[in-house]
DNA sequence: TTGCAATGAGAACGATCGTTCTCTATAGTA
DNA sequence: TACTATAGAGAACGATCGTTCTCATTGCAA
């Protein structure tokens, strides 16, 4: 028999790509049954509930996302790069067939309003990022102010680019922060 | 006895409060039936479906928008003051008790992978205030480049509000978008 | 081999929702 | 005033969904 461990991560993975890409709420329990091939009583003695379901996805979102930007980073040489490189990470994910936009800004709009759990869960993962450009922007000696607008950058891509269907936002977006960085550093140099 | 016109405005009115604040799915029919205190019979010959509420509802937040828009650029002088007009339109936004981010957004997450006509009306919508900072960057002899990069801003900015909770991405984007501007201005010396 | 605990497949339950229907009251018209 | 068409209040319908229950089956322990 497949083991609890085994089981847990293809029904997170079935729901993910269920939830991702048709909504939380025009997924029933029974088709999350249906593609990970699970019964509904497996499935509720590993998940309490629905709700559970979806922050065990939307976990599972956020370390996919984590180990997304890690590698990205990984081919550039320095801190400047490593940043630029999460909007090289965004161009990639836009031009995949089944993108269709942030999982976590999606379910916050989805569900954040009746379910705070979610609704933390959305926001942890955003505070992480934004702790990562935090992270990278200090190791260039650059302005708190510039690791705040490299989010927003990044976040305004990924709406536009779900809502416009086209992934050139990515590109955009990487423009904008190239000059948003020299800017900072220009304005460091007189400070 | 009230007239369509004015039944069609009050419902829009009492289904855009509940649903901008608790999402489109977890509000009933019966919900909009006692906060607008029209019979459920009203409703569905005003509105057919509600997917039709829902796209009146979306067209009313649209002229909400850009009537708003339209009122802080009035307090601008020029054409560059118009544009960071916007992020102070956001600002003041972001700080309403009852914000909770762009409905537009929020309904494409809920409604967009299953109503066509709703993914329809986000975008339209999205391509309405692309074509209005594009007007305005061209006014001031800015590159395409920027009026997209701006959106990306604007665009981030609600969407970390929302989840934030705090407006001060108003500010950053704000901040961001002087510096672009500035930027494709000495840029457009050098060409 | 016998008994038992857990599994699997799917029916069933209770609640909710979008939508329609019933029935009474009412307003307008000839 | 009498007739008619529409409005209003709310019950009812049919579908769906999250969750639980039934019951036959299976794998394992003694």
């Amino acid at each position: 028999m497949i083991d609890d461990v085994q089981a847990r991560e293809r029904i997170v993975v079935a729901a993910d790509a269920l939830f991702y890409a048709h909504g939380v709420n025009s997924i029933g329990m029974d088709a999350v049954r249906e593609r990970s091939g699970f019964p509904l009583k497996r499935i509720y003695k590993l998940f309490p509930s629905k709700e559970d379901l979806v922050l065990a996805v939307l976990d599972h979102r956020s370390r996919r996302w984590d180990s997304g930007i890690a590698r990205a980073a990984e081919t550039a040489a320095d801190p400047t790069g490593r940043l630029l490189a999460v909007f090289d990470f965004l161009a990639a994910w836009f031009r995949e067939d089944d993108f269709r936009g942030c999982a976590f800004i999606n379910a916050y709009g989805e569900l954040g309003p009746g379910s705070s759990r979610v609704a933390g869960a959305v926001r942890a993962q955003k505070e992480s990022f934004q702790r990562y450009v935090d992270d990278l922007v200090g190791r260039i000696g650059g302005s708190p102010g510039l690791a705040a607008q490299l989010v927003l950058l990044a976040e305004g891509a990924q709406t536009t680019a779900a809502i416009s269907g086209s992934p050139a936002a990515a590109d955009v977006a990487r423009d904008a922060a190239r000059i948003l960085i020299e800017a900072d550093r220009d304005a460091a140099r007189d400070r």
